[in-house]
DNA sequence: CTGTTAGCGCGTTCAT
DNA sequence: ATGAACGCGCTAACAG
């Protein structure tokens, strides 16, 4: 590998003026320039991003962590961030903390020894007071745990109604709730949407809320029970894609059948919504806009540039689909 | 931050000493090696690494490279990589190539630039003569592309063989099969072993294998035209689970009973094989093995430690489940 | 056992 | 417009 040194011997030139030309800054002769990109091209030097984020105490890089990669959902996110990112000339990492608080950290320490640039959350698990210590842009997206970092996230509550009054309106007389993790900010949003507009209804218990923590094989066995105790259930939202899956797959496994005999919303609006049978019916969040709009605002911060609007809640919309009798 | 600097002033030595005790290199008084460590706990010093990479060339992190983030498949590959990697000391990084050779060469060369110490590549656009010029360590998972690297995959002909025969076995008078895309080693395997046991049948002809891209949607049209064109096709091998998820669903949309009419049967043993209803059989390939093997033969290489065996094919296993007519 | 010093490859004043 | 020289933080001989 060709150092900027070996540049500047075969242009004649210092490391300086090599440098200027690769960086494009300060004034450098056409004629030198033009010797300089000769020497670059027959070396076929390219800059050593090591060196360099040693000087300028920063890699451009960012690092978005996920909760679990396994989950469509985040999967889309990271392709949006990345898109956006790599526009402005950052690379992204990814990584998978799987739920777990200890890996998170740990990623966060090796990370920051790295010089990374940023951050972009779509977990949790963070105190307002480690991030404060960390003192590394950083933005949060989906799941927000504390106000003090930008955050952008949908409308849960208001998409929690949309769901709930479709089912409503298409003929369900007792609507259950697979919900996810206690704690969890949407999670408690979606439920509470939910609530909003069956608490007073003279069918609802509570007992119709279970809890799926948004992954796939729990919904289902939660859904098994549901029903099991619970026969005249005739609607479920669910508060993921992934939970609404798993739901159907329950009914499916008892032979009731979808929509006829029962009617299911998901949330999220993730790919794999589209390839189970019947296709669900969700609450459809613009998961790439939403890592879009987190991948800009970092940058922003990264740059120091200002932000009118640190806090976004992107709207949703109702997709139905083959788990519900619409129209 | 402090640096080494810092903590060699307050411990009273030079920082030749404190590199010394942070590396566990070389004699160091237990007297002074106190000193040092308490000053490190003082102020709370972490070495940095880009510095550190900078003088040893090397940046203890690799890279995993993998064609469609969103194929279960290569998440369990990843938890599997980065598992051993991190045992040994080393951080993996995920890069989603997309399927896209142009992303692939992007990602390499930024990675180049930041001293990568290693590659595993799931992917396979690269030449020879590239992985030459790369001058670094390399090792391929499932798909690989050339000899000159050391290749962990599993036995697909004999996988496909096994499938096959078990549909034959259960009844099965006219097996179709859903391919991988052309060109690709693996999907060409499978394809060749489900040739071997049917080329000669009475009922068989080309017409029976369309490819479905190791895509779930694409396998899904594929699926619907084949049994358009042959209605009387009562068993699937499809060369991966998320084609034979596709095949399922497209069955189900047409109200055609599995395994009742049709039995399929799927190839990788992805967790989500078990999540769709009824449950997938598939042919199961340790898919956790083949990370972690992959993984021990790259740091092996890093290391410079003699490997006596750099290929490997790992056993397959039939599992059969809720979509196949057995015992 | 410990300190000095010269790199690692690049960015950046400060002169000229 | 260009070059000399120092600094980024750490490792690795080489002396002692």
């Amino acid at each position: 590998m060709a150092t900027i040194r070996d540049v500047s011997k075969l242009a004649g030139v210092s490391v300086a003026t090599v440098s200027r030309v690769i960086n494009q800054k300060g004034y450098v002769h056409e004629d030198t320039l033009q010797r300089v990109h000769k020497a670059i091209k027959l070396l076929n030097y390219v800059p050593n991003d090591v060196a360099r984020s040693l000087s300028k105490k920063s890699t451009k890089t960012i690092a978005l962590f996920v909760p679990d990669i396994t989950n469509p959902f985040f999967n889309e996110l990271a392709l949006a961030v990345e898109k956006v990112t790599q526009l402005y000339g950052y690379t992204t990492i990814l990584c998978n903390t799987n739920e777990s608080a200890k890996i998170e950290r740990q990623y966060i320490q090796n990370l920051k020894q790295k010089y990374i640039d940023g951050f972009i959350m779509a977990t949790n698990t963070l105190t307002e007071e480690e991030i404060d210590q960390l003192d590394i842009p950083m933005v949060a997206v989906d799941r927000s745990s504390t106000p003090v970092v930008p955050t952008v996230t949908s409308k849960n509550r208001d998409g929690a109604h949309l769901a709930v009054q479709a089912l409503l309106q298409q003929g369900c007389n007792k609507i259950a709730h697979i919900r996810g993790p206690k704690g969890l900010w949407i999670a408690e949003e979606r439920c509470q949407g939910y609530l909003d507009l069956v608490e007073n209804m003279p069918w609802f218990t509570p007992k119709l809320i279970a809890n799926g923590n948004f992954q796939l094989k729990e919904a289902a066995e939660a859904a098994k029970k549901l029903f099991k105790e619970h026969p005249d259930i005739d609607g479920v939202f669910a508060g993921n894609d992934l939970m609404a899956i798993g739901t159907l797959r329950a009914l499916q496994e008892h032979g009731i059948r979808v929509p006829d005999q029962v009617q299911i919303i998901g949330y999220d609006g993730i790919s794999l919504a589209e390839m189970v049978y019947p296709e669900l019916s969700t609450v459809s969040q613009s998961i790439y806009e939403m890592g879009m709009l987190a991948a800009r605002i970092l940058i922003k911060k990264i740059e120091q540039i200002h932000l009118d609007e640190e806090n976004h809640q992107l709207e949703v919309k109702l997709v139905q689909r083959g788990t519900t009798r619409h129209g």
